[in-house]
DNA sequence: CGACTTTGACCTGCGC
DNA sequence: GCGCAGGTCAAAGTCG
């Protein structure tokens, strides 16, 4: 600004030097002058704005700090108890409130970002909607000893020594945790070799699977994550093409994963994820990621002996109504990789989340998706609740609006939607009412707050899933160091 | 023009 | 050796 004001100054100099006669010169002396006034008036209103800009960063800065600190205190001397499945909702709900949100849905922060690509936003509605996001609101020094690593897994407790030169960077606990699956876990590569995965390319060693069964109308779900289409092939038995995708984040991060629909129920999309990111992640795509790697690690944990796995995974807490969320597949000649499968295409009768089921139209309900758990309010009310209120293929096109804009769920990728995608971007036909859009907003609270209880108690019973969450907040930890 | 998708060709491993 | 299947490449096309 006081490069402008000289610059001010100079041309109102040169302008009187320069004037041909008196007349121009008056006039021109006394538009300068103004401007000269103006110029002034701005600065100093600039100046003010620097000042209050300065106080706010400062305070940022301190409720940073004590944001770190109270952090640190509350996890690092019983961050055990915070996660103990003995723990109350109410007490997860107060002790975390303020550290973690985990989120069923769209992140709101996304919201500028897609909110120029009206296409993009109607990809997503209902497709998939399974997201599961975490937000982390903190920021710990990566010498904190204070990891939230609760998995036991030696997979998990790992690897300080892979460290890489990029990990000298800002890298997730969950990036170096896959990293270093990605080297000691990759696979005998059945054929043929692929580009930028050198590094994983050491025979005799494993690579975990992990497929995510969901039930989706649109051409993928959304991880996060960027994607890039490198091929499409159809398969033997099954009639509906396999796409192939790589990570587009880094261009020599050597995750792939393969999309396809389920030939039993082509409503059911079939996500294979395989390799883990060399990079930090999005946001958004830490969650997914962790899942999966959380996934992968607790199969391979155990996949010295498969059997021991199977039995691992058989051990979670499943409820009888629901198929198994673990369905793990030991190598075998027609898949060569260990595979765990997420089954996210049935829902529990009951409140119980336990098996991380979630409900065939959970996807495609941008209610539940759109919003953070809220983990300080839980409400009294049940998941059949839920279930009952008629919301399970409801669409939320336009009583959601910031959903919308950060709809990307059904986009592989953050460019243009493909015309596959373009066909699912046509909004579900009956099930979008706009003047019922206040009442379901009313609904949706109820839900959300029902829902949120139902996984709050869920995450406090059920080790495999705080596991999962402990991956993911972890790779929160790192991502926030960047 | 860059990013991305499409799609046929190609590569590799495996079974016969 | 041959054919099959899974996976990848890369040129061409598409789109904003």
């Amino acid at each position: 600004m006081e490069k402008i004001l000289d610059n001010s100054i100079t041309e109102t100099v040169v302008a009187r030097n320069q004037g041909n006669n008196h007349e121009e010169e008056a006039v021109g002396n006394s538009l300068k002058a103004d401007e000269f006034k103006s110029a002034i008036a701005e600065v100093n209103e600039l100046r003010l704005e620097n000042a209050r800009l300065r106080v706010l960063l400062e305070q940022i800065r301190k409720d940073y700090n004590s944001l770190q600190t109270r952090f640190s205190n509350i996890c690092q001397p019983d961050h055990k108890r915070s996660v103990s499945p003995t723990c109350t909702t109410e007490n997860v709900a107060e002790e975390e409130y303020e550290l973690v949100s985990l989120r069923l849905g769209r992140s709101p922060s996304r919201n500028e970002q897609y909110k120029k690509d009206d296409k993009r936003r109607h990809s997503c509605q209902s497709s998939d909607g399974l997201k599961l996001g975490l937000d982390y609101n903190n920021e710990v020094p990566k010498s904190d000893p204070m990891k939230l690593h609760t998995d036991p897994s030696p997979d998990k407790v790992l690897e300080t020594k892979t460290v890489d030169a990029r990990e000298s960077g800002p890298a997730s606990e969950v990036d170096r945790t896959m990293r270093r699956d990605d080297n000691e876990v990759s696979q005998p590569r059945p054929s043929v070799k692929r580009a930028g995965d050198d590094e994983v390319s050491q025979p005799n060693v494993k690579r975990a699977r992990v497929s995510v069964r969901t039930k989706c109308d649109y051409p993928t779900i959304n991880d996060g994550c960027q994607w890039r289409k490198y091929g499409q092939k159809i398969s033997r038995g099954n009639p509906c093409p396999r796409s192939y995708y790589r990570c587009s984040v880094a261009p020599l991060c050597p995750v792939r994963k393969q999309v396809q629909r389920c030939v039993e129920d082509m409503s059911v999309l079939i996500t294979t994820y395989e390799g883990t990111h060399n990079h930090s992640l999005p946001i958004e795509a830490t969650a997914m990621a962790s899942t999966t790697s959380a996934a992968a690690s607790m199969l391979l944990s155990g996949s010295s002996s498969s059997q021991s796995a199977n039995k691992d995974l058989r051990n979670l807490p499943n409820n009888s109504k629901t198929t198994p969320l673990y369905l793990s597949n030991p190598p075998s000649n027609s898949n060569p990789f260990p595979t765990i499968t997420l089954d996210f295409t049935t829902f529990p009768t009951t409140s119980s989340f336990t098996s991380f089921n979630f409900p065939s139209n959970f996807q495609s309900n941008t209610r539940f998706l759109s919003n953070s758990l809220n983990f300080s309010s839980p409400e009294p009310d049940t998941l059949s609740k839920i279930l009952g209120s008629g919301y399970v293929d409801y669409d939320c096109t336009t009583t959601l609006p910031y959903s919308k804009s950060l709809a990307n769920i059904g986009s592989s990728n953050l460019g243009r939607p493909s015309p596959a995608q373009k066909q699912f971007d046509q909004p579900v036909l009956g099930k979008n009412n706009n003047s019922s859009s206040s009442s379901n907003k009313l609904k949706e609270n109820s839900s959300q707050q029902a829902l949120t209880e139902t996984l709050t108690k869920a995450i406090a019973s059920d080790p495999s899933f705080q596991s999962v969450l402990a991956a993911a907040i972890s790779s929160m930890v790192g991502a926030t160091k960047t």
